[in-house]
Parts: structure tokens; sequence; C-alpha cells
DNA sequence: CGGCCCATACCATATTCATGGGATCGCCCC
DNA sequence: GGGGCGATCCCATGAATATGGTATGGGCCG
């Protein structure tokens, strides 16, 4: 990728773990240490001066919440990689930090080799995740465990007609673009209401979309 | 989690590798590979004989794809575990494998000891994921990269008579549900058709829908 | 073969909507 | 202080909708 200097801002409030991270890092001829923060204001002060090529973080801090300066650095200088680390291994602090702009995530845990490891994989364009961490990510990915729950089912023909409603055309106009009489759609219409269990257009549209019967999409 | 054997199946084309792979396994003492096969045919005629702790795939196999394995062994045994091992490092493999339902995704080019590692990690739920496989699960859960296109902004009031309408209210019931006069909703609405470029209720639905204007939900 | 369901077609009526007007009252900003 | 805009209110009319019927033909399946 490079040959160098990979410059590194750290934030950690516990000065022990944050001497040991400093040394791990220090391990790495390659890497040149910028700050050490504390504290978000710290971290803020030393973001001011110095543009990182990767920023270390915690979540906790004492003054206010790593995300913050997860979100601002994103902003600032879109460059810089984010890495988290963490003793917070609950879903929402992980989902939320990675929204924020996370590029990768640690528990804290690991060995210096590890950290070490996870900013090269970082430059390289990867994503070093602690296999406790990325299990949220894969259900996130495998989606909301469908527990398969019935939804009412329509007929072909009723879901094209749905997608007429949706798109705001009239009967007639229904009618013309699928090529039947006009007094075939009220009869439709009737059946989806009946089998949604609603009593107007509107209403229908916004049953079948949180039924999944059609889709969004102009 | 448990001093009981984990048994597993191995399904990996190429023989040098699935040698590498069986060797692997075997350094560790709890681990029993029940069977290591070589095509999906073998790995079906395994499965039917076994239910493995721990099932560990490739994808790209000479009679089908890996995903097909998945899928079938997450429907027949859900408490097994599934990994993939593959040098397929595209997006759309990853994702697709982890709908299927792989609970890990390794490349290639592991250590045994990282292999051993995954497959610990697997049994205490977590989720082994080589870096470079992470960051497309990162850039899932970030979002797609919302080009911040501008949506037609509406007024808090405009979106609350939307759910109304989404809800399939009439324009008393909504009157009547905001503490307003009837004759105020068809104003907003038509203000909202405006901006919307609608010319219905449903319509205007499925428009603020598509612009996340209303969310979906009951 | 008889039954069931989908798709189709038609009629009638009361309700609701869409849309054109016009109007008042705050609030913010230049 | 004037202009813009959001929010509110009111009226009127024609178009579209919701909803109750009834009825026919074509598949599919036991």
């Amino acid at each position: 990728m490079s040959e160098q200097t990979v410059s590194i801002v750290l934030v950690e409030d516990d000065p022990p773990t944050r001497e040991r991270l400093s040394r791990a890092l220090a391990g790495e001829p390659r890497f040149a240490l910028l700050a050490a923060a504390g504290s978000l204001a710290e971290a803020r002060a030393a973001l001011a001066r110095h543009v990182p090529t990767v920023l270390i973080t915690d979540l906790r801090l004492p003054d206010g919440h790593g995300t913050d300066l997860i979100r601002e650095t994103r902003q600032a200088t879109p460059a810089t990689e984010i890495l988290v680390i963490s003793v917070l291994g609950d879903e929402r602090s992980v989902v939320t930090a990675i929204r924020a702009g996370a590029a990768g995530y640690l528990l804290k845990d690991g060995t210096p080799e590890e950290l070490v490891g996870a900013v090269h994989d970082l430059l390289a364009g990867h994503s070093p995740i602690s296999a406790a961490i990325a299990r949220y990510l894969i259900r996130r990915i495998q989606g909301p465990h469908e527990p398969e729950e019935e939804k009412p089912q329509l007929t072909p023909r009723e879901i094209e007609i749905l997608y007429g409603i949706a798109k705001g055309f009239t009967y007639n106009d229904i009618a013309e673009q699928l090529g039947l009489s006009p007094h075939t759609i009220p009869t439709h219409i009737k059946n989806i209401y009946r089998k949604l269990e609603v009593h107007s257009r509107s209403e229908a549209v916004f049953a079948a979309l949180s039924h999944r019967l059609i889709r969004l999409g102009e």
C-alpha cells in the first residue's frame, strides 16, 4: 500500500490501557503516534492540529461518547480510517459506531500483534472485526429473522392492480393499462381490501408495502 | 461451552487444500472430522448420515454452489454452525452466503491456528470473519452511501397528515385526530401533492415511502 | 364430475376526494 | 416593515371511490 509513515491518533480514557495500546503501536516503526488523548476534548484538540491516517478510539469517554468523535472525523477528514477499541460489545454500541463511520471494531482483549495487524488491515481497505462483534453484523445482513409470517396472499392480478393504485392511477387508467373493463377493477379492489383488511386505496398501498407484497422503486 | 466432542463436516473440492484443512482440524483433539467431502453430492450424502456441530464449506464446487448446501443445512439442522472458507472475496458471494445462513466467512489464506480458532469462535456464538470480507458487511450496515439526494421536504404537519392518509383515514378522521377543522385537511393535502408531484392519496403514500418521508410500521 | 378459486364483467348509490377559489395569523429574515 | 411561508379555516363542484349486489368462463384437484 505504501512504505510511508502511518500517523495515528489514539483516544482511550484509561491511562494504563492507553499506555498499553501506545506501546503496542510503538512496536511498529512505520507507525507515528501523533497524540494519545484521554478525553473527547483532548481528542478534538488533537484532531484539530493533526489529520491522522488512522484514528483509534474508545467509545465510553469521560466527557462524552466516541461515536460523536467518529461522526465528526468522518465529516472533517473522510480519508481517515477509524478503528473502535471498546469493552462495549452490545449490539447498539456496535451498530451505532459503525453507522457513524467506524471501519473496524475490536474488543479490548486483543494482543499487541492483533492491534498492529488491525491497523494494517485498515490500511489495506479491510475491516478488522472481533468475532464476537461480527455476529451482530451477520445477523443484520441475514435480515430480521423473518418468522415466515403468513402474509395475506394476493393473486398476481391483484398485485398488478395494487401497483396501479400505488402509482395513483384511477380505475379507468388501470383498466386501460391491463386491458380490462373498467368495471372489473372495483371487484379486484374489493377483494384486495378484504384480504388486507383495509378500506381505502392509500391504506391498501401502505399495508401492501408493510407485508412486502409490493416493493418500492420508481 | 462444553468439553464434548465437536463434530465437523468439511467440504472442499481441491484435494490438497482439503488435506491441509483436515490436518489443521485434526490438530485439535476435541474435533471429530465426520467427513471430508469433495463435491456437493458427497456433502449431501455425508449430511444425510451425520448432523455435525459445524459445517465448513467452500463455495465453488464442481457440481454446484456451496450456498445451496448452506441453505439446505440451515433448513434441515438449524443448530449446525456454518463456516465458509473460500477464495471468493467478492461482495456478491459473501452476502449471498451469509444470507443463506453462514455464520462465519474466512478467506483461504489462513493459518491452521486461525481455522481452529474460527471453529472455537463459532461455538462461542461468535462470527469469525476475514478483515477483507468484513468491509462489505460494514458498508452494508452503514447503509447505501446516501447521495444526499434532496428529498422534497414536508412540514411536520404535512407528515402527520401523510400518516393519516397511509392508515386509510378520511379527511374527517384526520381532522378529528389532529384537532383541526375538516376544511384544513384538503389544503395540506394539496400542498403535499404539489411537493411530491402526485395527484392522489395512494400515490402520495407510495411517493412518501419512496422518499423515506414516512416509515413503515404498524 | 362437482366444487373452488381466479379473473372477468356489469349495475347502483352514498361517500369521499381532488381542486379551484379566497382568507387570517404568526414567525423569521433581510 | 414588508415578503415569504407554514398553519389554519372556509366554500363549492365535478370526478373518483367504496361497497353492496349478481353472474360467467376457465383451470385445477380430489
